[in-house]
DNA sequence: CGAGGAGTTAACCATACGGTTAAAATTTTT
DNA sequence: AAAAATTTTAACCGTATGGTTAACTCCTCG
């Protein structure tokens, strides 16, 4: 479900922009706006440093524009689940699909958002983030209808939200401690990763269970 | 619950060793390793560049002692929650208590680790985690025996560890988009997070209850 | 008192870094 | 094919950065 067609590079005649952006995605992801150097990307990209400032002017606006490409990639699938007219049970499976999707495509997303949010937040939220972004009113709304009509237990919308989220995202960004607590390798990793979602999806269910 | 008698920084007479561990602290949790500068943490602590290294060697050196002090100020809490022999019930409600708690009183810590897990593992596995970091198998037993019993409902062990620690640590890390996405203001936030340990317990319980 | 050591400082050093310049190479336009 | 515009490069610039040096202060102890 919701396995999108994203043109996994066709390095077929990569332009030097694009080379560029994809060697300074690639090195910010990995290393954050103050742990990537120019010279590195420049070296990634093949290319030298001073094409860097030509395409981009400065470290800052090719980091922006980086960063927005990331934020827009998920933004919309957020917006689309959180607002759509599915009842609530459907809302939650299909948000819980295709929030993990999304994440499996791009595990570093998850990681380099709160590295960057929480160590420059007011570059963050006024340069990065779209200014409209995605609200979840409806969503809670429909949660407080379920539980006035009995359907599911009575819960703090708000928390149930985050605890969506929480579910879906965290493992991602603590994976290496994960591994290293569980105990383990590449394949059962991978594995624990395959069975997430059905079992994320159950235990949201299972906790939203009307009592007696 | 759990109210640690941390002394709360007592200024009296501080070493200068220690003004510059605090200073050191204060801007590598806030920025990172590449992110705070050496001068910068001689500044906030008062004293010339120099002492910097006349007391720590280099910026790694002081580095590493800065974060495994972060470390090894939480791993004997989940060391206790997670190697006692209270029951499993009794034993999620205060590892969830005491987790937070822990988190509260150090509302970084999280971003921290993630970040610099991730962005040097293996410099953060090899140098700054204690070799001997606590493991879950006797919880994930107690877990196996409880569904055995049928006393909960089944689930996977792994999930259910990960699940907990998701749903404890997740919303101090995407704090500020949590507020940026529910539009809650300073107060709100701070009611949020009041909230939060029970919500989490009962969400947890509710989602272990045995089916039918 | 005065020698020795710990603590502290200003000045300095080499390199890394983000960014610029001017000219060369390449492509596009006419 | 010449002119114009675009792309690429090597060399350079000023500053920031992590780190060092050597001298100076201050306290201790014989």
């Amino acid at each position: 479900m919701a396995e999108q067609e994203i043109s996994q590079q066709a390095p077929v005649q990569e332009t030097t922009e694009q080379k560029i952006f994809d060697a300074a995605h690639e090195l910010f992801v990995q290393k954050g706006l103050d742990g990537a150097k120019m010279q590195e990307i420049a070296d990634k990209a093949g290319i030298n440093k001073a094409l860097l400032h030509y395409y981009y002017r400065t470290k800052e606006k090719l980091f922006e524009m980086v960063a927005k490409a990331i934020i827009h990639q998920g933004v919309p699938v957020f917006r689309k689940k959180l607002e759509s007219d599915k009842p609530l049970e459907e809302k939650i499976a299909e948000f819980v699909d295709s929030y993990i999707d999304l994440i499996r495509l791009n595990p570093f997303m998850p990681v380099f958002i709160i590295s960057e949010m929480n160590k420059h937040p007011q570059h963050f939220f006024e340069k990065i983030m779209p200014a409209e972004l995605p609200k979840p009113q409806k969503f809670i709304r429909q949660i407080e209808e379920a539980v006035a009509e009995g359907r599911i237990r009575p819960v703090n919308p708000q928390h149930l939200v985050v605890n969506i989220m929480a579910l879906c995202a965290f493992p991602f960004v603590a994976r290496p401690m994960m591994q290293m607590v569980l105990g383990l390798n590449a394949h059962e990793i991978e594995a624990f990763f395959k069975q997430r979602k059905t079992e994320v999806t159950e235990f949201i269910f299972a906790a939203l269970r009307p009592e007696s």
